[in-house]
RNA sequence: GGGGCUGUGGGGUAGCCUGGUAGCCUUAGAGGUUUGGGACCUCUCGACCCCGGUUCAAAUCCGGGCAGCCCCA
């Protein structure tokens, strides 16, 4: 049992080789498929497809109670609308798939994202103040040409998200919506998915192409590098502009649109919730997101198989009255062993294991995923079912804090600031401008120092005192600097 | 963007240097015996990434492509 057997459990430790963790893992829980062979696509399999939709259900339920509708727009963009915003067009130009061919006058991309598809809409469909604030979002799988190595969820040339395209009849109500969003980023991906963050607003240099500003979330990965989660842009008028999008303010005046975009990928924020709850015996996912809650391993024998079985499914209907997602695994063929490595590589929260012994007492035996712990409880107990999955996704995102907390170093030197990012750390440093100025200075720490400014804190004043931890200007900023993927 | 490594049944691999019968483990399918931490027996299916070149002969050598992984920027 010591030795694993090739093409069955895990083979690499997830601290010794995250990397390669991650790929086995990923396989091998069948989130995904990656045999299909285009380069930056991926296939989902149902288990991670399933996890998937269960994500975007919290997401959706959070949005549409902060007041955003759905809608469906189209996968294609025309090229006049996709070339209209300048600063949009020339960030997103290199990673534009265009569909070449299609016999008629019109040149077509594949979205990448869709504000120019909302945006004239939005001249469409508001005429005055009283229709705002408008706050539409879309599910979509979004194609970018990414230049980059691909990896699977983490960068691909296609992904899934949810994007939120708002207009707002002042920039204060936008940038309203943008502290609203990382507070949506918080009560879903972090409270829910247990996926802590740092909501950082990006220099100038590394802002959405179009927008005023973004504010990015930087999630650790358990190597340490960075990766970035939901983002949340100012757009202020720059589309609305672009495409004329005016209303009749309360004043009779035509004024353009103020207009806030946040993109939430699921598909990679799935990412981060595999390599942040993972552990080498597989997956470890959240009760809140599982598609099982609780496996039921009925033990028997040819003597007592129908009773095992019937006092199995009547834990089941136990179960499911208590709204819990349940699954009976009854396979004549394998054994009990078998499943339970089975069901740990798939993440499951709890199984439960019945047999002749738990018959006698009226118990059941009860293991828990994350801490692997086993133990005997009566039926009747299992009613507090809901509450233990709070309490097992509160211990997950508690861990998952406690690494991302310890992981911000204050560093005041070049040496220390190396030292930091080497050891997978995220150093916080006074810095002279975020603005155009700054630029020098940043490339300067990815040179010399190997990693990315990713920003100011966007959710904390931090007021810098000292110069420059590059060029030794007075500060402006406190930053922070990590290696990203 | 630069560099490196790799591609053999579904998964993991041997063979490649030195050209000549593709071997092993596992999975899958059938049958049987089994079921408290990866069961056993019997039988069966299944592969040289693609295109081109060299050669009597290519998994093997050469060129190109595609895909995957790693490191650096």
């Amino acid at each position: 049992m010591e030795e694993k057997r090739q093409g069955e459990g895990l083979n690499v430790k997830k601290e010794e080789n995250f990397s390669d963790w991650f790929s086995e893992v990923i396989e091998k829980a069948e989130i995904v498929d990656l045999r299909l062979g285009v380069k930056g696509f991926i296939v989902i399999r149902p288990w991670g497809a399933q996890i998937i939709e269960n994500m975007f259900e919290h997401l959706e339920k959070e949005l549409q109670r902060k007041g955003h509708k759905p809608t469906f727009m189209p996968s294609v963009i025309p090229k006049e609308n996709l070339t209209k915003e300048s600063e949009h067009i020339k960030g997103f130009t290199p990673e534009v798939f265009w569909l070449k061919s299609i016999g008629e006058n019109q040149e077509l991309a594949l979205r990448p994202t869709s504000e120019t598809v909302y945006t004239p809409m939005f001249k469409l469909w508001v005429r005055s103040w009283r229709d705002l604030p408008l706050k539409l979002y879309q599910r979509a799988h979004v194609f970018r040409l990414d230049t980059k190595a691909t990896r699977p969820l983490i960068r691909g040339r296609e992904f899934i998200w949810i994007e939120c395209h708002d207009a707002f009849a002042s920039k204060e109500e936008a940038e309203k919506q943008v502290q609203e969003d990382i507070d949506t980023t918080e009560k879903v991906m972090h409270q829910i998915y247990g996926v802590p963050f740092f909501p950082m607003k990006r220099p100038e240099w590394d802002k959405f192409a179009g927008a005023e500003y973004t504010v990015g979330s930087d999630c650790f990965m358990p190597d340490g590098k960075l990766i970035q989660q939901p983002s949340t842009h100012l757009m202020g008028q720059k589309f609305s502009k672009a495409f004329n999008a005016k209303f009749k303010n309360k004043e009779d005046k035509e004024e353009y649109l103020w207009t806030t975009a946040y993109g939430p990928a699921v598909s990679r924020i799935l990412a981060s919730v595999i390599a942040t709850h993972g552990d080498d015996s597989g997956l470890i996912l959240p009760f809140s997101i599982s598609p099982i809650q609780v496996v039921i391993i009925p033990i028997f024998t040819n003597k007592n198989k129908e009773e095992i079985m019937e006092k199995t499914s009547k834990i089941k209907s136990l179960l499911e009255k208590k709204d819990v997602k349940v699954h009976v695994d009854d396979e004549a063929e394998k054994r009990p062993g078998e499943k339970y490595h089975l069901w740990e590589l798939k993440g499951i929260p709890f199984r439960i294991e019945f047999g002749e012994k738990e018959m006698k007492s009226d118990e059941i035996t009860l293991f828990t995923r994350d801490t692997k712990e086993k133990k005997k409880i009566k039926i009747a107990d299992l009613s507090d079912i809901k509450k233990m999955g709070e309490e097992f996704d509160r211990r997950l995102r508690e861990k998952a804090d406690d690494f991302s907390k310890g992981r911000i170093l204050d560093c005041n030197d070049k040496k220390e600031i190396k030292r930091a990012i080497e050891s997978g750390k995220m150093a916080r440093v006074n810095f002279c401008s975020t603005e155009k100025e700054g630029i020098k200075c940043a490339e300067a720490v990815e040179t010399q120092l190997g990693g990315d400014v990713r920003g100011t804190l966007a959710n904390k004043d931090e007021i810098p005192k000292g110069d420059c931890i590059i060029c030794g200007k007075p500060a402006t900023k406190v930053v922070y600097i990590g290696k990203s993927y």
